[in-house]
DNA sequence: AAGGCTATCATTAGCTT
DNA sequence: AAAGCTAATGATAGCCT
């Protein structure tokens, strides 16, 4: 037995290199199984976990496949109603202006007319640790009605947002893994109505 | 040895079930594991098979991730161009042709977000206590370094947490008192970072 | 093709620092 | 909290039908 050439069996899964594969048959089928693995992967992600998830898939030739929960569109409405998250959700013209440093500008300026605008409040922040933000805790959401926690989370989102462009500039322009909460299926085949109906089931039973 | 309790070793992987994870701590640990998973899974369909892929996730705290190849934007633009696909496509395919409307909505928009800010602030000075909210308005974030904003953006998202399942409960009109708890629930993803430097990676050798 | 099989590789739940 | 470890479970490449 040759110690060096450990030839497999014909069975059994081999190691694959993670690149292009060449042959297009193979790379259907690969195509298609990893999909659905996806697909189950995401599923399970919303289930174990409670988020929400939409995938969208192009096929090399150029079929698409989607999935989320609780719908792709319920998904994307949340994720492009995030200010900064996505360019065209308000604007697909690029104009000569930088439409993100723009955006972070407008909204320093705003943010910061609203800090002229509170100047008695800055006893209270000069009262705390510059160091430290703990203060921030000390917001007391339970005072708040409706009303007024729906317009805070709006500072929240545009804060968040800002401090995520933040993040991008400081760091590289590889496109930033944004964050904020939150799955349906929308296969745009048939395939996947069993992993729905199957996590659903599970929804129902939870 | 009893047959019937096999009990496991404190090691190692146990088989569990596809329902909600109740621990908050694991439900966490297992967001950001499986999510780092899923992302992986993504690039690796992606640079196999020449596919095209976007994913959008939302924490149960209400931070969005995304992947995209190559770009979310690419992807979504492409989606949304699909006739048929999504219910808003439509209506944001042809909107974000005129690029004057467009901007001028998106001005209207933060215009009137600023002026509910503005009313927001005047009920807050108006309402609360010495220990006021109102000073958050006074947040200035171009002061903050890096540190400060990602704790800063720690508070954000619990507090979008916690507004979000206020807002779940608002059936009962009387906003639920709950006390912060100290964990945190961002994750500024480092981990992300890594995996998006690697997927990079990948694309310029492809 | 599409689905089933299975050896092998990959992911990860629970645990430890 | 975040990163590392390991034994189990889970996914899947290559083959077969």
């Amino acid at each position: 037995m040759n110690p060096i050439e450990t030839k497999k069996k014909g069975k059994g899964r081999n190691k694959i290199e993670i690149k292009r594969i060449d042959k297009e048959a193979n790379r259907q089928v690969c195509f298609s199984k990893r999909r659905q693995g996806l697909f189950k992967k995401a599923n399970e992600l919303c289930t174990l976990c409670g988020a929400e998830v939409t995938i969208i898939v192009f096929s090399i030739a150029g079929k698409p496949y989607s999935f989320g929960h609780p719908s792709v569109d319920h998904v994307l409405q949340r994720f492009l109603n995030v200010p900064g998250t996505s360019e065209f959700s308000r604007s697909a013209a690029t104009t000569s202006f930088d439409p993100l440093n723009e955006e972070l500008a407008y909204l320093c300026k705003k943010l910061e007319e609203e800090r002229n605008k509170s100047r008695a409040l800055k006893v209270a922040q000069k009262a705390l640790s510059p160091v430290s933000n703990s203060f921030l805790w000390d917001i007391n959401l339970s005072l708040m009605g409706m009303e007024e926690l729906t317009e805070y989370e709006k500072v929240l989102l545009e804060h968040q947002a800002i401090i995520s462009q933040l993040a991008r500039q400081s760091c590289c322009h590889a496109p930033v893994i944004r964050q904020i909460d939150g799955s349906s299926m929308a296969e745009v085949g048939e395939a996947d109505y069993l992993l729905l109906q199957q996590q659903w089931q599970n929804y129902e039973l939870a």
